[in-house]
DNA sequence: CCTTATGTCTTAATGAATTAAGACATAAGG
DNA sequence: CCTTATGTCTTAATTCATTAAGACATAAGG
């Protein structure tokens, strides 16, 4: 057994692979058992059960997580939401590679990705509407 | 010391953090001498000599960069692009967080970020841009 | 030529992530 | 009630990232 992990629990700010794929699960189901978390996976990549229960401690340490007692077993839910880790995500990707730079990552998207069409005209139905929130003035009002 | 790392070389499809850091010098001055990175650093947060050289080995275990003896001392050079990076680092970030939908990341993006009116401009003629490229044909003709 | 400063090479301590086995407690079934 | 299956708690091996010291070689300067 390797590495105690956390002096008193400094909580990372990302969650780690392992414990967005589980992050994502509890996500999905609102609360589940380490049994639950394991079955979730399909069989070609279902974990120990062991494994998933030292992880689960580990987000609950981390602060990703909670877990109530219910008869023996520990029911965990999570208590960050998708939306907040994917916010940070973005935020470390934009500052580690792109100088924080918004349009530079989305430069780089167009570049990478294959867009299909329809997901062209969603893009820019978005920045009219973000357009529209963040500018409430009709224009030429310039000072 | 710990760890001695890659049995033959495996290469990590990503740098790690530190690595970026030292990649990103080189990539804004073509190749470095150990001292010529350390010194690329303010003051502030210069690193040790020993340890940036260690870095320059590790990565240059891992394909990143290659280094050419000049005198006695070692000229290190990117092998790999910024471009080839990022588009790595964004794939990573889509499969990861976001199901590999493009649209979702952009999407976070304009929740979370605040975007320039120009920068506005700026998308909306990419996407225009993009448009033009991926589909060549004037349109109606959907046979 | 010979000392010394500087650069590379070797070794390593520490901490985090990942994986999982064994100890121990207890609910469940016969 | 008593055995057993299952769940949690404790411990730990392994690997990688980060940091850096010491050994050794050699160019440079006096």
């Amino acid at each position: 057994m390797p590495g105690k992990r956390l002096k008193e629990s400094r909580g990372r700010q990302l969650p780690t692979a392992s414990e967005l794929r589980l992050l994502q699960i509890l996500w999905e189901s609102g609360e589940a058992t380490v049994e639950d978390v394991v079955n979730a996976h399909v069989p070609r990549d279902r974990p120990n059960y062991k494994t998933t229960q030292t992880l689960l401690r580990i987000m609950e340490q981390k602060g990703f997580i909670a877990h109530e007692s219910r008869g023996r077993v520990f029911v965990f839910k999570p208590l960050i939401s998708r939306k907040t880790i994917d916010h940070r995500s973005v935020r470390a990707l934009l500052s580690r590679n792109f100088g924080g730079s918004a349009t530079g990552l989305f430069l780089n998207l167009l570049e990478t990705t294959t867009v299909k069409e329809k997901d062209l005209d969603e893009l820019e139905a978005q920045i009219r509407e973000y357009r529209r929130k963040n500018e409430p003035s009709s224009g030429r009002n310039r000072n």
